[in-house]
RNA sequence: GGCCCGUUCGUCUAUCGGUUAGGACGCCAGGUUUUCAUCCUGGAAAGAGGGGUUCGACUCCCCUACGGGCUACCA
């Protein structure tokens, strides 16, 4: 039975690196007709940010990727939240220290801050290990009635490493990853506000809720062996592990960060956060589209195509797709992916969309998917829906260059045998023929033709296809522009 | 600094020892369109460097360079 999890911690808003990882957690799940986990880790109480667990849940239902269990829909591995599990914690930390694998340490924090700032004076590395626990205040060091002593205070709890082995692990995607314990600090476990660490908690869960394959960021790659450790340490198997290479910034150094959206313009957050940063829904993103894009950043399919929806990907998704190098974030592909999703979208399912159907309120619904049609295949985002659609209002100035140059050709007579093919017009506005026809036998250029039309309906020169903009102003309106527009160039 | 991981067009990538190194975004040119956009066609654009192994290396190995990550009582 594959059961993968996701294990964000709740420290703010779910970015699209964490999306990502959760992405491919769903898909290992469901390509194996597994079991899709949410877990929250919040075992850092001074990190926990108030409302970024519903976020998350939100973010992920947005994408289409309900977890199977987790917080809000429970399961039969629960509790799904770290700081519910803390006895599971307290027990199973108790079993390492009586079997010798693990053991209490008293050092203040300011005792060790310094004895690292001394030996990066000398230009080494602090490590808290095998060749110099015994020079510090812990269980290893003191009587018994000094431990005793400092037990009634505070203390954290350290993994016990052998000296002198290697630790491999297999990650899938990358391989043996081969370390030797020599290098390795003896991590801390428990805290003293009695939470466990990550490392800690993480292997004891995963081995608790039955996890099958680990799937997480390339961070964590480094301390994998030491993680190896805590499973050797229990006399537990290790599951799978696959380590995801990183999003890059668009351009300089580094991974993608929560600053580089305000910086470069586009947004790193799947939803809206607070008041000021917005998210890939509210700049008009499908969350199709989105999903899409991230699946491309770092995986294939090994074909040429490039467009997979989350059903597509849920079948075709494979780890040997995979990539192993960091990816960097490509804003004007994502716009592209999304450009393309809705340009397939159902015009009645682009209308029931609030960026849409929001600048469409003063207009009459049976218009609704029509003027949608128009403009889908222009847009990149959803947002553009509201510039797009300003044809139908009337036009508050003319790009009066334009209509300088217009002058001069002499476009009364265009225009007001444009009013007079409207006038006769029923419905439909068929009038691109007639006017065309007519134009060719004055001998009259398109391109004065078009632009009389397009000026005086819009006021500017872009724009849609102008005789169906005439039809879904309908007939009064367009009367009432052309006129106005004859009275402007007077 | 130490340790781990990586390296094909500007970017995302295909190639799994023998290819004119393919596709996509972006860019440029042409076409369609009254115009802008869409769309279509074409173009420029890549194997980090140096050693091996091999009849043959983008592909395997080593070194160097560069990039990324980790190095907290954060995850």
């Amino acid at each position: 039975m594959t059961r993968v999890r996701f294990a964000p911690s709740p420290t703010g808003p779910l970015h699209i690196g964490g999306l990502r990882t959760a992405l491919f957690n769903y898909l290992e799940a469901k390509k194996n007709k597994g079991v899709f986990i949410l877990r929250v880790e919040d075992t850092d109480q001074n990190r926990y940010v108030e409302g970024s667990e519903d976020y998350i849940q939100e973010a992920l239902e947005w994408c289409g990727m309900i977890p199977d269990e987790g917080p809000k829909n429970g399961g039969d591995f629960g509790p799904y939240k770290q700081s519910l599990r803390k006895s599971i914690y307290k027990e199973h930390i108790d079993r390492l220290i009586q079997e010798g694998s693990a053991y209490y340490a008293f050092d203040l924090p300011e005792e060790l801050s310094k004895a690292r700032l001394d030996a990066e004076k000398t230009g080494e590395t602090f490590k808290y290990g095998s060749e110099n626990r015994m020079n510090f205040k812990n269980s290893l060091t003191l009587n018994e009635s000094d431990k005793n002593k400092a037990l009634r205070g505070n203390y954290v709890i350290r993994l016990k490493v052998m000296p002198g082995c290697k630790v491999s692990v297999y990650d899938e995607i990358r391989g043996n990853i081969t370390v030797e314990t020599d290098l390795l600090d003896d991590k801390i476990l428990m805290k003293s506000d009695g939470m466990p660490t990550y490392h800690f908690a993480n292997v004891v869960d995963d081995k608790l809720m039955e996890i099958s394959t680990v799937i997480r960021g390339e961070e964590w790659l480094p301390s994998l062996p030491m993680h190896k450790l805590i499973y050797d340490a229990f006399n537990w198997s290790v599951p799978k592990f696959m380590h995801l290479p990183l999003i890059l910034k668009p351009k300089g150094k580094g991974k993608l960060s929560k600053r580089d959206g305000e910086k470069e313009g586009f947004p790193v957050f799947p939803l809206r956060w607070n008041k000021e940063i917005i998210g890939f829904k509210e700049i008009g993103f499908l969350p199709e589209a989105l999903v899409n894009y991230l699946a491309l950043l770092g995986w294939n399919d090994g074909s040429e195509n490039e467009l997979f929806n989350l059903n597509d990907l849920e079948k075709v998704f494979t780890i040997d797709g995979i990539q192993k190098a960091g990816a960097r974030f490509n804003y004007e592909k994502a716009r592209w992916v999304n450009h393309q999703y809705i340009a397939k979208t159902k015009n009645s399912i682009l209308a029931k969309n609030t960026l849409v159907s929001d600048e469409l309120l003063d207009y009459p619904s049976e218009k609704h998917e029509n003027i949608v049609g128009l403009l889908k295949e222009r847009l990149y985002t959803l947002i553009d829906f509201k510039k797009e659609v300003s044809f139908l209002k009337e036009p508050d100035k003319f790009d009066e260059k334009a209509v300088a140059k217009l002058k001069e050709k002499n476009p009364k007579t265009v225009l007001y045998k444009i009013l007079s093919l409207v006038n006769e017009s029923e419905d439909g506005f068929k009038i691109k023929e007639p006017l065309f026809q007519w134009a060719n036998k004055e001998k009259i250029s398109f391109g004065v033709v078009m632009q009389s039309l397009r000026l005086s309906l819009i006021g500017n020169l872009t724009g849609p296809d102008i005789f169906s903009v005439c039809s879904i102003l309908g007939k009064a309106v367009t009367l009432k522009r052309v006129s106005n527009f004859i009275n402007h160039i007077k």
